[in-house]
DNA sequence: AACGAACAGTTCCGAAATGAACAGTTTAAT
DNA sequence: ATTAAACTGTTCATTTCGGAACTGTTCGTT
């Protein structure tokens, strides 16, 4: 029984540890958003885009697992904005295809190197690891959320 | 200028596979703060308030960051549920003093044992670290928590 | 083909969260 | 002792977000 505390107890912690980080880059990310005329949902797809340049509109909910009334106001506005493309995918007009305008990008280039923003302190905190603390970090986050997805789907399939 | 690239990429990563979690943490936690009546910030709250039972609202504001509005909102609701109880603090009638009613600790135990919840699923994760992964991975996130908050002092104190 | 079911995205409306103005309290300086 | 400045928390108006209902598309079944 005094064993199931102290489980209970570390799985506390780690959580904690989780929020506490995810409050603190919060602050940052709301201010970088905040400063570029993005709201939080636009900044979430912007940086998803970020690295492929294309995708759809579907693929964006599942990544960012944004409702989709969300996903369409946002997307909205960054059309409006000019900093994305929207266009029918081919042979399925069902689908929309977002890709990043050369102003988008150019939006996201200056996100990326904004001083004090969630990037340049995120690259300093990367320096002051250890390779071996990183590589042990990274590995240690994938694995926590393969296991979350994991249970997410097992949720899934009672329903 | 190609460890330059290097470096950012890394840093990214490392910042996505926070906001990956984060993103797959926050679907447990909302569903468990609706199954329980909770809006989000009433569960932030109520979770800061298991560890220590009472605590002042402006303590919990600097602990969870939410604004202070909302903070007096969900605290009202909290309070009409029965969940906590409000009260003047001795010689300063300012503060007011927020603590757990039985009530409040009977609910925080059950979202604690709450099947298919965040807390369980974390411990079923935490008992699949290793002691060394799980020392590691903690002790990395303090590293980056202290980080982070240092930055954000700096920054507070340029304005 | 024709129909119904699943799907992608949009629209609209109610609910939730926030900022700004506010009221009351404490502290410090004159 | 008085007043101003900083603070704690509340209220209210506004904005933002998300769920439900809807439109149009695709796929599978008959």
């Amino acid at each position: 029984m005094i064993q199931q505390d102290e489980k209970f107890l570390k799985s506390a912690q780690l959580l904690r540890s989780f929020s506490g980080i995810h409050r603190n880059m919060l602050r940052f990310v709301q201010k970088t958003a905040a400063d570029h005329g993005l709201s939080m949902p636009q900044y979430t797809i912007l940086m998803t885009l970020a690295r492929t340049t294309e995708m759809t509109q579907k693929k964006i909910g599942k990544k960012t697992m944004l409702p989709k009334s969300t996903l369409s106001q946002a997307v909205d506005g960054l059309v409006r904005d000019g900093l994305i493309n929207r266009e029918q995918v081919e042979g399925n007009r069902r689908e929309t295809l977002l890709s990043l305008s050369p102003l988008g990008a150019e939006l996201i280039e200056k996100i990326h190197q904004h001083e004090g923003g969630v990037h340049q302190v995120f690259q300093e905190i990367t320096e002051s690891l250890s390779e071996e603390q990183y590589e042990k970090l990274l590995e240690a986050h994938q694995h926590i959320n393969e296991k979350l997805t994991n249970k997410q789907q097992e949720e899934r399939h009672k329903c």
